[in-house]
DNA sequence: TTTTATCCGGATAAAGAATATCCGATTAAG
DNA sequence: CTTAATCGGATATTCTTTATCCGGATAAAA
């Protein structure tokens, strides 16, 4: 049971996408230079975010991506459900209406009680992603940050975009 | 992003152990036949759930596994632990460290926001998890179910262990 | 108009994890 | 001792994730 790869990358390159200035846009190229991550892979990636309406593209010479919208309206559930997809972890096969002693299909018209738990279970863990904005994500970086940090990374977006 | 198949069929059996006489056992045959899933893989399964302590095994003829402990005394999330391991989903990989811009290793102590993030949310599901007991399951079932499927089952335990 | 830079979509390949099976060793009951 | 059953390791298979590539579309700049 483990989260692709493509979590913590988009997560990582949606938090540092606002500082991109207005009306840019950086290229595949660029956000897999910035992370050292595989640049046709991430490509996907960003599709998949673009497809989720988290980010928006621009084709063509000078184009690139940038978010969608604002930083405190996309959360942390947006981005992992825009990778992995909405299907839960625990999937009930109904192995209850197996075997010498299964349940009748009739009798099956509610989800098992282990469903049930594990369903809850996921449900808590989806509220705890929903409840964390890209907005809080960077104000507690910035927390941990320096200004000068702030100002080496705004340097480079500059020399990516020109 | 999925649990293992053995999630679920080894829930289900540890829900239904209980029902297996004083002093008696059921081999993993029997168990597999019961659910209709594939006997040496579930073998497996048996094993992860034998070394974490949740069932005890007794070798030889008329041997087989029963729960180790008291079903109020076993949650969902030490089933869950036991065959998935003890692993977070989230991994980070410190991509902050990466690139033009990477971070310093000396300022990366603490974890990034983003991590701390997904270990609050995922440490959210296993509290979950842990607050349902199998003796809660097992209660939830009877809920639902006959008290003629309950002879039933007993009645098969009999024969199996005969 | 040509060139260059970029996203888009599909096809495909490589790597790794989950699923599944088998067999020899070990242990206990009869 | 013989038989029944689990244990543990080795191995095979299938599926998902990860990763790459290419042809096409789009847009800006030369």
């Amino acid at each position: 049971m483990q989260l692709a790869k493509g979590v913590e990358w988009t997560t990582h390159i949606c938090a540092m996408l606002p500082l991109v200035p207005e009306g840019q846009g950086l290229s595949v190229d660029a956000l897999a230079d910035y992370f050292e991550v595989p640049s046709a892979y991430l490509a996907k990636q960003m599709q998949l975010l673009r497809r989720a309406g988290i980010v928006r593209s621009v084709r063509g010479k000078g184009g690139g991506y940038r978010l969608a919208r604002s930083p405190d309206d996309i959360t942390l559930l947006d981005i992992v459900t825009a990778i992995e997809g909405p299907m839960p972890a625990f999937r009930c096969t109904e192995i209850r209406q197996n075997g010498p002693c299964g349940l009748k299909r009739k009798d099956c018209k509610r989800p098992c009680e282990i469903a049930s738990a594990f369903a809850v279970a996921e449900q808590t863990y989806r509220e705890a992603l929903q409840a964390k904005t890209l907005a809080s994500v960077m104000q507690d970086a910035a927390m941990n940050s320096s200004p000068e940090h702030m100002v080496e990374i705004a340097g480079w977006v500059q020399r990516q975009v020109a």
